[in-house]
DNA sequence: ATGGTCACG
DNA sequence: ACGTACGTGACCATT
């Protein structure tokens, strides 16, 4: 049986700009919408195989269209712009499948739907009804199954299942509606008529004809029953209303609804418009690229590793090194140089050792750090220090958009360039486009003074790494296993059988359903098991200790003790890896060990530090920044208060709990302090009352009290936020101190939690990234610094606020004033940004 | 692959 | 009526 697929395109557009979060290509075109629709429309596709497939959209008689035009304005629901610009791209997707698009004046998406089933069904078909809309629902048949799209999954409904779930036949549907009216679609129905009544009805008596043809027998209230009686007009006036057009005009429909057929150079122009490199690769649209579309201008021009110095390559050049290949592209020629399969092709390799060591010429790559690596690992006696590299598309890239992860080569030349080029004539192809875009969006400075230079600064932070004392870390290993065995076996005994505690679903049922203790908080998925939880169980059940416990040295005992050891080099030194361009506020992320999470908060965890230790006759020195948040956001905000107390040197949370609550610098208690801590970190994460609330265990009332009084005392820092959410607002964007960008399409979601979510990101973005701009200044400073000082002393380690050297014993003293200096001057703000400097032989010592 | 949990700033 | 701090990564269990 030949089977059709019918979308409403209205609908389902609909739902997934609803449904999904909201994002946006670099030219600032909303895009969630089409790629949740493109997402379900090749899912029903995969799985269906239909024989053919045709998408209705609605249209509006002309004065109805200006009408819900007027509605929008008027801020009551309609379609909103974002999603309304969207519906082109739609179209254009459709017609780049070859999926017929069908729409008519006058005529709603569901009347197709109803038309094209009936036909279809009517020669024997098969049909499959996509939409988001229950109203479709009367549509099911035999032959006809509606899928009913739902937030985060498609269910298919049949005869059956219709009738299980709303009690009556799907022939009964429109008069359950005339019946009960839908205030949506503006069907007025019977007054006192709802679902529940509508349904008896409907299934006593049949239908609607049969009602009325019974009305002396029907059984209901004296109200329903004269309500029926005097609505009789208006009951079938909704069911007109309610049904759905099975007969449109024969001259309005498709001939024929031809098999799919992909345009699938169309369908890769459109998503590398909307930056959908997912779907390109899904769709396979790169793989089958003919040759010249890919090297597009140039001709690729074999050449052997003796002649790159002397092929005349002017500057700068395009450098890609791809497994077994190197190329070179300097704008007008693509040379490719094959460094050939045999490990032990050591001429080859030499004589690029030797190019790289003789040329004048500056490279342009795609990512810096990881091809320095490559170098390094390839090349005998490579020399980081003399590369030269004046261009990387991937900090560029970061730096124009941080919302894309570490974007691959492909996908920046597909937003840039507008197809997927060659790679290393892509990077050369890409420098221009991206100058230009970081010069308009003035954050080429940021990318030139701050990002390449870091990226070499890394560079030689991983390669050095950080010794770690591996028996030290063995010993800690064991002791841990020991005292989680301890754990486990008084943990079976007292819940009176074995179970794996590390599944938070059998220790769920443990727990709640075996040893009957109360459940406060529950997951998706079962119980929730989490610390939060558990230390409200802790005075009830002596379990609970041991489980806290359990959980803490297993945790220290896989992820870091074991963890470490796993990753550590011949030599005993770790070398973690920093993602440079990563995360969306400019921070730095460390991977392969994460190094920028080794507990400090708990004592035992604390004690781990003990196995990062300085080289012998070395020292480790190491300085944070003092409340680096906070200090810039009274830089940011200019605010007088906050900046006064800074200046004045005082403890912030004391000096902040003394004006919030209105007591004396002395007088503030360690509790206060805590309290005015609490506030203080929730106005640099956009503070909410109830998280407040919760963090420190008050009442709602109480933390909205605090930050109350909080935005009294710091009325610049108060006026400072609203500013930056009306930017944002206004320009979908909010930046740092040193014009980095945060993209924030959720600022102008419909939806109250993601719009809310929006703000706080607005609010905590430019200080966290400023932060994270200062201490990447800091770091380029000290390296250089310290270089220049011909100090024994290296940078190894960030930690977003912190910074570790390395330092041979006789230079610890002029090492650390260094570092402090360095980092002090790093930005020139309205309140000192101070560094605490400490010193000693293992990390745990620096504090 | 995803969710729960927990480590850090 | 509803769920809530911002930014990360690793491990484990489960699908």
């Amino acid at each position: 049986m030949k089977k059709l697929l019918l979308i409403d395109g209205n609908s389902i557009l609909n739902r997934q700009y609803f449904g999904v979060r909201p994002l946006t290509n670099s030219a600032g075109v909303f895009t969630h919408a089409v790629y949740g629709f493109v997402n379900v429309l090749l899912n029903q596709l995969d799985s269906l195989s239909p024989d053919a497939v045709a998408v209705a959209f609605d249209v509006h008689a002309p004065t109805f269209r200006h009408k819900m035009y007027d509605a929008y304005k008027a801020g009551r629901h309609g379609t909103p712009p974002e999603l309304l610009m969207q519906f082109p791209y739609a179209k254009q997707f459709l017609t780049a499948m070859g999926i017929p698009v069908v729409e008519a004046a006058g005529y709603e998406a569901d009347d197709w739907l109803g038309t094209l089933s009936t036909r279809w069904e009517r020669e024997g078909g098969e049909c499959f009804v996509l939409t988001g809309d229950r109203d479709s629902l009367q549509l099911i048949s035999e032959k006809t199954t509606v899928l009913l799209a739902k937030n985060n999954e498609v269910v298919p409904y049949t005869p059956d299942r219709f009738l299980a779930d709303y009690g009556v036949t799907v022939e009964q549907f429109v008069d359950l509606k005339a019946l009960m009216g839908d205030s949506s679609d503006n069907i007025p129905g019977v007054s006192g008529v709802g679902e529940k009544t509508a349904a008896k009805l409907s299934s006593t008596w049949g239908s609607l004809d049969g009602i009325y043809e019974h009305i002396d027998e029907v059984k209901a209230s004296a109200k329903v029953l004269s309500n029926l009686r005097e609505q009789k007009e208006q009951a079938y006036l909704s069911q007109e209303l309610a049904r759905i057009i099975r007969d449109m005009p024969a001259e309005l429909l498709p001939v024929d609804l031809p098999p799919v057929k992909e345009d699938r150079a169309a369908l890769r122009s459109l998503f590398a418009e909307l930056e959908f490199a997912g779907y390109i690769k899904r769709m396979g649209l790169d793989a089958d690229l003919p040759e010249a579309e890919i090297a597009a201008e140039l001709p690729a021009e074999e050449i052997a590793a003796e002649e790159l110095l002397t092929a005349g390559l002017t500057s700068p050049v395009g450098l890609w090194l791809a497994d077994d290949t190197l190329e070179l592209c300097d704008g007008s020629r693509r040379l490719s140089c094959t460094l050939g399969e045999d490990l032990f092709a050591c001429d080859t390799l030499d004589a690029i050792a030797d190019f790289f060591q003789k040329t004048d010429l500056s490279f342009a790559v795609y990512d810096l750090k990881t091809l320095l690596h490559q170098l390094d690992e390839l090349l005998p006696h490579f020399d980081a220090e003399s590369f030269r590299c004046s261009f990387d598309v991937l900090l560029a890239a970061y730096v124009i958009n941080s919302s894309d992860s570490s974007p691959s080569l492909a996908k920046i030349a597909g937003a840039h360039l507008g197809a997927p080029v060659e790679s290393a004539e892509a990077i050369c192809r890409l420098i221009a486009p991206l100058t230009e875009r970081m010069q308009a969006d003035e954050c080429l400075t940021l990318y030139e003074t701050m990002e390449l230079p870091l990226a070499r600064v890394l560079y030689n932070m991983e390669k050095r790494g950080f010794l770690v004392d591996l028996a030290a870390l063995k010993a800690f290993s064991m002791a841990l296993e020991l005292a989680a065995a301890g754990d486990m076996a008084e943990i079976y005994r007292m819940a009176g059988r074995e179970f794996n505690i590390n599944s938070p679903k059998q220790l769920g049922e443990v727990l709640f359903d075996e040893l009957k203790l109360p459940f406060f908080q529950k997951t998706k998925t079962g119980y929730s098991t989490n610390a939060e939880v558990l230390e409200k169980l802790r005075p009830i059940h002596p379990i609970i200790d041991l489980i806290l416990d359990y959980r803490q040295v297993t945790k220290l005992r896989s992820t870091y003790a074991e963890g470490l050891l796993a990753v550590a080099d011949a030599g005993g030194r770790v070398h973690t890896t920093f993602k440079q361009a990563l995360t969306a506020t400019g921070r730095l992320s460390s991977t392969e060990p994460n190094l920028q999470n080794i507990p400090i908060r708990t004592e035992l965890g604390r004690e781990l530090r003990r196995a990062f230790v300085a080289k012998e006759g070395y020292t480790l020195v190491d300085a944070d920044y003092s409340q680096i948040e906070l200090r810039l956001l009274a830089h940011c905000a200019g605010d007088k208060t906050m900046i006064d107390a800074f200046c004045s040197g005082a403890d912030i949370h004391t000096a902040t709990a003394s004006q919030v609550f209105g007591v004396p610098m002395e007088e503030v208690t360690p509790e206060l302090r805590k309290r005015a801590k609490a506030v203080n970190f929730g106005i640099v994460y956009g503070i909410s009352d109830f998280a407040l609330s919760q963090d420190l265990g008050i009442t709602k009332y109480q933390a909205g009290e605090y930050i109350r009084s909080y935005k009294e005392t710091y009325s610049g820092v108060d006026a400072y936020l609203h500013s930056t959410i009306e930017e944002g607002k206004e320009k979908g964007f909010v930046k740092t101190l040193f014009g980095r960008r945060r993209y924030i399409p959720e600022l102008t979601s419909s939806k109250a939690m993601m719009r809310a979510f929006g703000e706080r990101v607005a609010m905590n973005s430019p200080i966290q990234g400023s932060a994270a701009d200062i201490i990447k200044v800091a770091m380029i400073r000290v390296e250089d610094a310290l270089t220049r000082s011909g100090m024994d002393a290296r940078l190894i380690l960030q930690v977003h606020d912190e910074l570790i050297l390395e330092v041979r014993d006789d230079c610890v003293e002029a090492a650390a004033a260094l570092l402090k200096t360095e980092m002090e001057r790093a930005f020139d703000a309205l309140v000192p940004l101070t560094a605490e400097v400490s010193s000693g032989k293992t990390w745990f010592e620096c504090k």
